[in-house]
RNA sequence: GACCCUGUCGUCUAGCCUGGUCAGGACACAAGCUUUUCAAGCUUGCAGCACGGGUUCAAAUCCCGUCAGGGUCACCA
């Protein structure tokens, strides 16, 4: 059976890198019907902080990449110290200090990269490996190459900028006297400007999370990223994904972040959900704003989202479009008032209002009727009005149909922002 | 600098292994349709095999070189 890892090191939140090559790991170890381990990488007890850890254990769920086994090198440094023992006493390795240095044989190392074909290292380059640090805490390489074998890891799938690390751990599972795992190195995701940064977007996914992206559009944006299902398929679940994927698949080249695909793919997942469940993961979000309390009208919010839903990218784009319905005093932007109020409509506003204010039913079938009729008799166009109102209803230029909007504001407060647009 | 990886529209990619379809799709961009605005949707357009040599009847595809980009050279992971 195969067996694969994502390990992390909680001395930072989980990148969007890192997500990528644990939703690698996740879908290789599914698909494969294997196993997926997590190791939290905490040798670094300085750097190390539990709140990282959380953080990281918390987006992964999120993301839905569930993990069949969980460790942490932080209970496991017997382990390290009796394998730096045993290289010692067999002579393979030497110390300096209090630290255990690995001898360095020259020879010619291949590595049958699974993604890239063979890459062939010579270690006359490679300095003698620092296994055991004066502290007594493990290398990097020591530790994974230990538990690597103690896990029963048998691929070893991650980033690009551990090639190099390769030849290196590869002597250290000969000195081990273990066999090596087979490795496949990911491309790395870049920004726009070399490295991938703030200035792209945000890294941490709890960012993403709080921006309102959905999970399922990370995922399914980040599988992208060096890996096609074929067929010219843009969206695809995790179910479809795992029965899709192969590791011999994977794109060799680096590829760069579009945070515009990314917002259009999490526009398309909000589109297509049902407005219940949209509800659901916005009012998290209205609630934290304070444009909800405990005892709102659930059945109007939905019909508010619903209203919304086709354009937004992201839930907290909700916030932005529909402030108006949730605010009692509206604000409305220099420009756009002077754009759209400067010519006096309060004439006009005070018939439709007077208008609107007699509808039995105030839904927009009946509000488009009353409003109609109303231009038809003043002769004027109905942009005329529309936009004017819109405005004093919304404080925004551009928004859903002007009926929908007043049927979702409510008689009062409509009629009330008509009334006080002039004063 | 040394070693290693990579190179198809601006971006993500299909095609490359097993040479021979106008190099296909998506995002973005532009135009049109629709329309009370903005979106969404639909239609159309723009745009690419890094360069130079080979091999071959035929090269994005195979080989070599150049150039460009990236990664690693820690008692960080």
């Amino acid at each position: 059976m195969i067996k694969v890892r994502f390990a992390p090191s909680p001395t930072g939140y989980l990148h969007i890198g890192g997500a990528r090559t644990a939703l690698f790991n996740w879908m290789y170890a599914r698909a494969q019907a294997g196993k997926f381990v997590l190791r939290i990488e905490d040798t670094d007890r300085q750097r190390s902080r539990q709140e990282f850890v959380d953080e990281i254990l918390d987006s992964m769920r999120w993301l839905g990449l569930a993990w069949d086994e969980l460790y942490y090198q932080s209970e496991r440094f017997d382990v390290y110290r009796q394998r730096a023992q045993a290289l010692l006493e067999q002579g393979k390795a030497y110390k300096d200090g209090d630290a255990v240095i690995l001898k360095m044989p020259v020879e010619e190392i291949k590595i049958d990269d699974l993604i890239r074909g063979e890459i062939v290292f010579d270690t006359a380059t490679i300095k003698d490996q620092v296994l055991m640090k004066s502290d007594g805490s493990p290398t990097y390489s020591f530790a994974c190459v230990v538990d690597d074998a103690a896990m029963e890891i048998t691929h070893v799938i991650r980033g690009e900028d551990h090639i190099s690390n390769t030849p290196k751990q590869i002597m250290i599972y000969q000195a081990l006297g273990l066999k090596p795992p087979k490795f496949a190195h990911l491309p790395l995701i870049m920004g726009d400007e070399g490295r991938l940064s703030k200035r792209t977007g945000a890294v941490a996914v709890s960012d993403y999370r709080k921006e309102g992206f959905l999970p399922e559009a990370i995922v399914n944006y980040l599988m992208l990223l060096g890996w096609s299902p074929g067929g010219n398929q843009e969206k695809v679940g995790l179910a479809c994904a795992v029965k899709k994927f192969s590791i011999k698949k994977v794109n060799k080249a680096a590829a760069i972040f579009s945070m515009d695909k990314l917002k259009w793919l999490n526009g398309q997942y909000i589109k297509e959900m049902p407005a219940g469940k949209l509800t659901d993961l916005i009012i998290p979000f209205l609630k934290e704003k304070g444009y909800i309390s405990a005892d709102f009208d659930r059945e109007r919010l939905e019909k508010i989202v619903d209203l919304f839903k086709v354009r937004m990218a992201t839930l907290t784009d909700f916030l932005e479009w529909a402030d108006f319905i949730f605010v009692d005093k509206l604000t409305v932007g220099g420009e756009t008032r002077q754009q759209h109020l400067s010519h006096d409509r309060s004439k006009e506003f005070q018939l439709l209002s007077e208008r609107i204010s007699r509808l039995d039913t105030f839904d927009a079938a009946s509000l488009e009727k009353a409003f109609r009729d109303l231009v038809a008799e003043l002769g004027i166009q109905a942009s005329e009005l529309v936009h004017p109102v819109r405005v004093a209803l919304t404080g925004k230029t551009i928004g859903p149909g002007l009926f929908d909007t007043m049927a979702i504001l409510g008689k009062e407060k409509t009629v009330q922002r008509l009334q006080a647009a002039f004063l």
